[in-house]
DNA sequence: GGGAATATTCCC
DNA sequence: GGGAATATTCCC
């Protein structure tokens, strides 16, 4: 009776698919923006750091959709060339794309986050914004795109005060960078340990369920049995 | 064979139920809160203004949950005089009630608001905060309750490091310990995360042999009932 | 318990 | 389009 194993099969790598829990999937990678500490330098080529939240989803966001459907169901895509994107239904956008990636289901809230980035909206007649570092094909750029800041907050905290004696400040620098290098490993790890340890309360259930079904299928088959004999 | 195949289902279940929660859900009606413009003067007596929407949906989820139910299935509630409140169960209150109310459900970020805010936790042993101008029947002093402010201060946040003579040193030696726990961590993670995975492992082996053995089992059995019609 | 960053809201 | 307040997250 194949059909039946396949039906356990079906059943066993559903179960470990681990599809559940939309919300929390989304978080997984995304809450780890260690900016705040990282200070560029003037002339210096800019530093790869990660992404803000909201451009990381938001490059997610147009990954997942761009490619869906027909043009006329649309709702939000990259445009032509991958050099920005174009909401085509606000509405749609609003109610059924934005909770799926943020807190909330207000398209202006998501202007705002986009003009807080350095996006510009680049036609009076349709929702297209572009951003210089924000293309399709082009994750690893990301991270160069900054909020706009109304502090002139260029240095960390900590170097800032000591910004003319180089010699002290380059070796902190390093010392500090490894330890964000670190702070961030430990972040991922922790949230990795999490992950793992909900597989393994899964896998737990699913052994729970397959025994019992096992005793039971035991236990009717063997009435079956004994009233054919 | 139906009881096997509930079996499967609810198995299935599992795995499907998804049961992402109401982010959206009440935004209604606390969003006006006009704080902002209203300045306070020294020496006045508290200006009443429209209490911050943290407040006001704390002080709702209080008068629609602190009656509730039997003592013994409260998740919150007016402590006994009506001078604060006690969290009862911060798991249920984290994952069926802060997300009916606030756009989130970490009790951590619920705790951050209120300390915020000046509220005390009173005791050790119980969720059990108050504030002064937070009591039950009292919803008219809210609005006399404030964020504590991060001092608009003399020096920008930069600056504040330099402000004593003592830190060069000892901030390193502080920096150079926190580096060592931070590495010493790092290593356990790993370590942690290596053991996880083995029992993962184990827990597929494992399941893959149940599935062996169902599907083995039902073979033979159905051989022999074969054999016995 | 709180500093500070990002996110969301509100208002001009 | 952006200033500024509150909310949420992350880290110490």
């Amino acid at each position: 009776m194949n059909l039946f194993r396949q039906q356990l099969e079906s059943t066993f790598k559903l179960s470990s698919m681990a599809d559940n829990y939309n919300v929390l999937e989304l978080n997984i990678g995304l809450g780890n923006n260690n900016n705040s500490k990282v200070g560029g330098h003037a002339g210096q080529s800019p530093r790869q750091r990660c992404p803000a939240p909201f451009l990381l989803k938001t490059y997610e966001l147009l990954e997942e959709l761009s490619e869906n459907e027909k043009d006329s169901t649309k709702i939000v895509s990259w445009n032509a060339e991958g050099t920005g994107f174009v909401v085509w239904s606000p509405a749609e956008f609003s109610e059924l794309t934005l909770p799926r990636y943020f807190k909330h289901n207000n398209f202006s809230s998501f202007i705002r986050q986009l003009n807080t980035y350095g996006f510009k909206k680049i036609s009076s007649k349709k929702w297209e914004f572009k951003h210089e570092k924000f293309q399709r094909g082009c994750r690893h750029i990301l991270g160069e795109i900054t909020r706009k800041k109304c502090e002139p907050s260029v240095f960390p905290a900590y170097l800032k005060s000591s910004s003319e004696e180089n010699n002290a400040t380059s070796s902190m620098e390093e010392n500090n960078d490894h330890h964000q290098l670190l702070m961030e490993e430990n972040k991922n790890l922790k949230k990795e340990r999490l992950e793992l340890q909900m597989q393994i309360d899964e896998c737990k259930t699913l052994e729970m369920k397959l025994l019992e079904c096992l005793s039971q299928f035991m236990d009717s088959h063997q009435n079956k049995v004994r009233r054919l004999c």
